[in-house]
RNA sequence: UGGGGGAUCGUCUAGGGGCAAGACAUUAGAUUUUGAUUCUAAGAACCCAGGUUCGAUUCCUGGUCCCCCAGCCA
């Protein structure tokens, strides 16, 4: 538990409704619920809504239900539902047994149409999609009543009944609220509450061709389920006069509130399942849960856990305001978690080899290195040395900087949990390129010995050359090289792809215990960074993700 | 141009008529067999203009800028 979640920070949601309690304004359990549309795969900013519905309930002592807001049989699938829910569950979060469908409440749905039209708020209106635009004004001027807005409830009925009996094409016939179409409220301009799909629903089949919409569905759902605090995202503000319109119209017992709140930007990436679907096709990214994606899938992938990403959508924030998160806060949470739970191992990325002319052929010994200074009851482990190990190529110079504390001819560096040693020279092709480094140990410097507690600037890591594992490490860079920004922002301007988002590295070598690691699991890279195996691992060849690097001033301070 | 929202450190988020707080990021230092972690410190903000007031970032008035709405998507 990070403190964060102990004390998720207070909102102006959560201070409205402990208001409202205060006051005595809600007698009611607080009730909340996540209602995405199962048309695909949820991502960070669907974390957040899920984080705030189900923390909100938890702290309120209330409920929160996962609802399938599946009113569009054209976009949606039960793959997506099954998606929804293992992410959801992955992240942590429990409905119990109150998963829902909106499509459970068609028959209901239904009902409340009928009444609408018996009170006379609603008609069956056959204009075309076109006139129904031209009727329907702009923002500065009032639309047009339609010519079919006064017919007779019996009409009404009739003609809503064979709306329902598949008698009509699809796009012939609406029904629609009866509200103002002078309204300066676009959404309050006679809003269709039914429409016509002659497609086949992946839950109700084809029983039903007529199809609430989410104005009309929505607030109904919300009441059916006793939902009392309904939170959605800023572009639903001015459909709110609707919401509460078809509820009181409806005479519902239950009337939630909808609030409304900022949804979720991370800057380098893209939010929208437009932008996601259209990366997937184009084959920008291997699929859905390619690690460099925001999806919760591809967080996973890429290593992240669910705690991290708790811990994320509380420090977020939650407000009205547009705003662009930093992918660093991402990054630091996830640093923050790991660095207190994964084992640390050591793997060289950009592999040298170092002969230590002074150690034995053939001999090699165990060493002993910690599994998490972080938490000693993660105990230790034993390391082969030997005569050959690897090193990083980025800790060798030939021409070492000022401040270089690593390994250059002449200098000394300690092995992490080994010995000290010298390099003594370099060997090299006839490219010029390093072949091997030449170097003599220190024998009495290892842990025990008398020069155990010489200081030296550096410590690397290293891997024995017969003993580690061959290892593809993938390193991953933001989708898009510009923070980019608010997501419709960017249609204009189209966002720049990272031509190096991805970078494979091979072979790596990874120490020995890394053997019978197991899909998923993460280990800290010691000096490098997070990494998770990936499920491409095959028998012979380990396949890490990196999470994210550890900080690394001095990379910094030598780009500049 | 109609309506609905919004504007506080680089980025998020608090606050509220009298000291502008926290987090991330940044910078400096200490500790360190990870240039990590940890610790300490520093710099860094109230959209603009008037008004009310002893005092305005907060209240009032008028601007400016940004976002959303003209789907039979959600």
């Amino acid at each position: 538990m990070t403190p964060s979640e102990n004390h998720p920070p207070i909102d102006f949601i959560r201070t409205m409704i402990a208001e409202d309690q205060d006051a005595g304004r809600s007698v009611q359990r607080v009730h909340t619920r996540f209602p995405p549309e199962p048309n695909g795969h949820l991502h960070i900013g669907h974390a957040k809504s899920i984080c705030l519905n189900f923390a909100i309930a938890q702290e309120f002592g209330g409920l929160c239900n996962l609802r399938l807001d599946d009113t569009n049989p054209t976009k949606e699938h039960m793959d997506y539902v099954r998606s929804i829910q293992e992410d959801v569950r992955w992240l942590g979060f429990d409905w119990g047994d109150r998963l829902y469908y909106a499509s459970d409440y068609f028959e209901s749905l239904y009902e409340y149409a009928l009444k609408l039209i018996r009170k006379g708020k609603a008609y069956v209106d056959n204009l075309s999609a076109e006139e129904l635009r031209e009727y329907r004004g702009t923002l500065t001027e009032a639309g047009k009543k339609s010519p079919h807005r006064q017919r007779t409830l019996e009409e009404n009925l009739y003609l809503f009944a064979k709306m329902r009996a598949g008698e009509f094409e699809e796009g012939t016939h609406v029904l629609r609220a009866k509200i103002d179409m002078a309204s300066p409220n676009m959404n309050l301009r006679d809003p269709a509450l039914y429409r016509i799909r002659k497609a086949t629903h992946y839950r109700t089949g084809d029983a039903w061709c007529i199809y609430p919409t989410y104005d009309f569905a929505h607030p109904l759902s919300d009441a059916l389920e006793g939902i009392t605090h309904s939170l959605c995202t800023l572009e639903f503000e001015d459909h709110r006069p609707l919401y509460d319109w078809v509820l009181d119209e409806c005479e519902v017992p239950c009337h939630s509130q909808q609030i409304e709140f900022a949804r979720l930007n991370l800057a380098h990436t893209v939010m929208s399942k437009r932008k996601l679907l259209k990366l997937v096709e184009e084959g920008q990214v291997q699929g859905w849960d390619d690690p460099r994606m925001p999806t919760i899938k591809g967080l996973r992938r890429r290593g992240y856990t669910p705690a991290a990403i708790r811990s994320f959508c509380d420090r977020v924030g939650v407000a009205k305001r547009d705003s662009v998160i930093e992918m660093g806060l991402l990054e630091h949470t996830i640093r923050e978690d790991l660095n207190r739970t994964s084992p640390r191992v050591m793997a060289v990325l950009h592999p040298v080899k170092v002969i230590i002319e002074n150690y034995p052929e053939g001999q090699t010994e165990e060493v002993e290195a910690v599994n998490n200074p972080e938490d000693v009851g993660q105990g230790v482990r034993q390391l082969t040395f030997s005569r050959e190990i690897y090193i990083e190529a980025d800790d060798f110079r030939e021409d070492p900087p000022k401040k270089f504390f690593r390994l250059s001819v002449g200098q000394e560096v300690r092995l992490r949990y080994a010995y000290i040693i010298r390099c003594v020279g370099v060997e090299k092709d006839q490219d010029g390129t390093i072949v091997a480094l030449r170097c003599t140990f220190d024998p009495e410097s290892k842990r025990g010995g008398t020069q155990a507690g010489r200081k030296v600037k550096g410590t690397i890591h290293w891997v024995s050359v017969g003993h580690a594992l061959p290892t593809e490490v993938r390193i991953y860079e933001p989708l898009l090289t510009k923070p980019s920004a608010l997501p419709k922002k960017s249609i204009t301007s189209e966002p720049i792809l990272n031509p190096c988002s991805l970078q494979v590295l091979s072979p790596c070598w990874a120490e020995a215990s890394l053997k019978h690691a197991s899909v998923g699991s993460r280990f800290q890279f010691e000096r490098q960074g997070y990494f998770c195996l990936d499920p491409d691992s095959m028998n012979q060849k380990l396949v890490f993700n990196r999470t994210v690097s550890l900080k690394d001033p001095w990379a910094k301070m030598e780009k500049k």
